[in-house]
DNA sequence: TTAATATATGAGCATATACTCATATAAGCA
DNA sequence: TGCTTATATGAGTATATGCTCATATATTAA
């Protein structure tokens, strides 16, 4: 059995030291939850959709629904996921309520994605 | 049933201008697409640990997977899709693939994220 | 209060995905 | 050639997720 002792895993270890060094210079782990969770929210095309059309102005759900040919339940499960991590929120009137992006980060993850996609 | 006609979906449409125009300015489906499929490769905490890594230097498969406290099978599988992407390729050394990041737009976005989220 | 409308939400279902386990492949060495 | 090691891969499984459907809530109007 050619595994070194070690106090890091079971696994075999060729190269310790990389090894050891990645873990030092690993991220938090709160902030690789937080990455994940933001790519998670835009890694759907429906939400992706959404946040793009909401860049250029404020809508409604039923117009969201309309404009994905998708039900106004459907789109509200996903405007829920958004408003919880505060990417959107809303602004009601009367009975319609109004969705936009909460501030331009998203919008700006989007874009600069787009333009590195597009070289 | 105060549902006016159209011929954009079934849905009640109290917008109607508002709608066509985010139908109209939409990103093509293709776009939507390749950017789903890339915010789906860092949406996952593994991945994201990997590329995280792979920034700093390459690395083989057992020092990811002792690095990450993973089976080798897992990572190698995780590394599949991240090849099959291009996010990420490998060189042989003998028996050892060491790998790297193809080019450093991921890492940018990820940390250009990252900047986002510590505002 | 009662009815109508816009949206929200819970449960259920079908698909996607991240892992495990067993096995296959590829390179180096005896 | 045969053996060992590093990695790859297919199948299976458990969980996550995006939708549908039915129902609940909130606001307006009669």
């Amino acid at each position: 059995m050619p595994r070194q002792s070690n106090d890091l895993c079971d696994c075999r270890l060729i190269h310790r030291p990389v090894v050891e060094e990645a873990i030092a210079s690993a991220l938090p782990p709160d902030e690789v939850e937080t990455l994940a969770q933001t790519f998670k929210a835009l890694a759907d095309e429906t939400r992706l959709k959404i946040l793009w059309a909401l860049e250029k102005r404020e809508m409604c759900v039923c117009d969201l629904a309309a404009m994905l040919s998708l039900t106004e339940s459907a789109v509200s499960h996903q405007l829920r996921l958004l408003r919880n991590l505060q990417l959107v929120t809303n602004r009601r009137n009367g009975v319609v309520l109004y969705y936009r992006l909460t501030d331009n980060h998203v919008s700006q993850l989007i874009n600069i994605t787009l333009e590195h996609l597009r070289d």
